[in-house]
DNA sequence: GCTCTTACGCTACGAGCCGTAGCGTAACTG
DNA sequence: CAGTTACGCTACGGCTCGTAGCGTAAGAGC
């Protein structure tokens, strides 16, 4: 995830790292105040103090700075502490996703390359990297721990577990992102508990 | 959702619904081939034979012409033929709603029209009432057949019944929309049975 | 120190699209 | 027939894009 596609540069000036890092704020900045569709690369430069040459010299397009830009949330944002239950563990996941996709710069610009990647398939693989393999790592971990606590049992066919991993992970992740998005609710403890119970029950039968 | 918020005329000469159709035709094409972001109004008035101002009569923006020339296609292929079990219809409707996703317009201008939504609340209850309140009237018949097959129980607080209604509909159409746009993998009847056991047994719960 | 190399800020530019205005013409109503 | 509205066409100012060219700033290597 380093912020720009520099070559191998080992002399000359060094790239400024305060740069990229007001880059990012400023795009996060600029995507509350004006949303997707409005914002502009000359904006962004403007409010980061920067040349809009500048800009255009580490991403190519709007689609790539936008990802590094939000990409940064999902790392500080997504652990997951052990809440001592599996029940719990999905819990507090889905509400710590959610919480993340209220901010108003994450929901508008996820949906939004997320939209565009379905015509770019490197967009689509850099998306995949920053964001969405690390979610993923959450499900993982969290069938460790609760066949640790004895709530699921160990499956033996390694590819029938990497894919019910899957499924489990289209179905939280998607099941928030619809609430949060499409049908634009709230993600509040209740549902959290609901869906929880929901997902448990069909992951024990 | 008349293709235009036209104000109540009752005389002089009519639009032409021959327009119409050609309109939301090029604009389901354009889509295909460019894209969400290299769309422009001038290509779809093009494309259609039309002037740009007789597409600017009719549509304010490109949010809404877009998410008109969608909805016609979810009113063609949703629908939820009785396949004798809750666990056949929850399969039936998955793939059918995939594989209204995997129509590469669709599914860009899906999330591209969502993207825009979470900025601009008109927009969001123009999809609300095009498209999503549609797929929610699936859920709910496929639970009244299931009650009345004796699959489910009927809930008596009507509040909570609605509560658990929302909560299946976002689980089922956030979990294909996931699968297939962001983690980008087919819905295949595979899929669609695991996913419908994971739901059946969590309903049953 | 000095030179080489690269990044930076600034300005300017052609290109494309936006959304609207103005016009003359076409179609339908009473 | 007059009145009203839609249509196609052209033209326009305004904005954003992405790039090029310039002089300057900041490290790397000797």
């Amino acid at each position: 995830m380093s912020p720009a596609p520099s070559p191998a540069r080992r002399t000359g000036r060094p790239r400024s790292p305060e740069a990229d890092r007001a880059i990012l704020e400023a795009t996060r900045a600029a995507l509350v105040e004006l949303g997707w569709g409005k914002l502009t690369m000359g904006d962004v430069a403007a409010r980061a103090g920067v040349a809009k040459t500048t800009l255009y010299r580490r991403w190519a397009s709007k689609n790539e700075l936008v990802v590094d830009a939000v990409a940064a949330l999902f790392d500080e944002q997504l652990e997951l502490p052990d809440l001592g239950s599996l029940q719990a563990d999905i819990e507090g996941v889905v509400l710590r996703f959610a919480a993340l996709l209220e901010r108003p710069e994450t929901k508008t610009a996820l949906m939004a390359v997320v939209a565009e990647s379905t015509r770019d398939d490197a967009l689509r693989e850099r998306i995949r990297d920053a964001i969405v393999d690390r979610q993923k790592r959450l499900v993982l971990l969290g069938r460790e721990r609760a066949q640790a606590r004895g709530e699921l049992p160990y499956e033996e066919d390694p590819s029938a577990a990497a894919r019910t991993a899957d499924l489990i992970f289209d179905v939280i992740a998607g099941a928030v992102v619809h609430r949060t998005l499409v049908s634009a609710e709230r993600v509040d403890p209740e549902w959290a508990r609901g869906f929880a119970a929901l997902l448990l029950g069909g992951l024990r039968a």
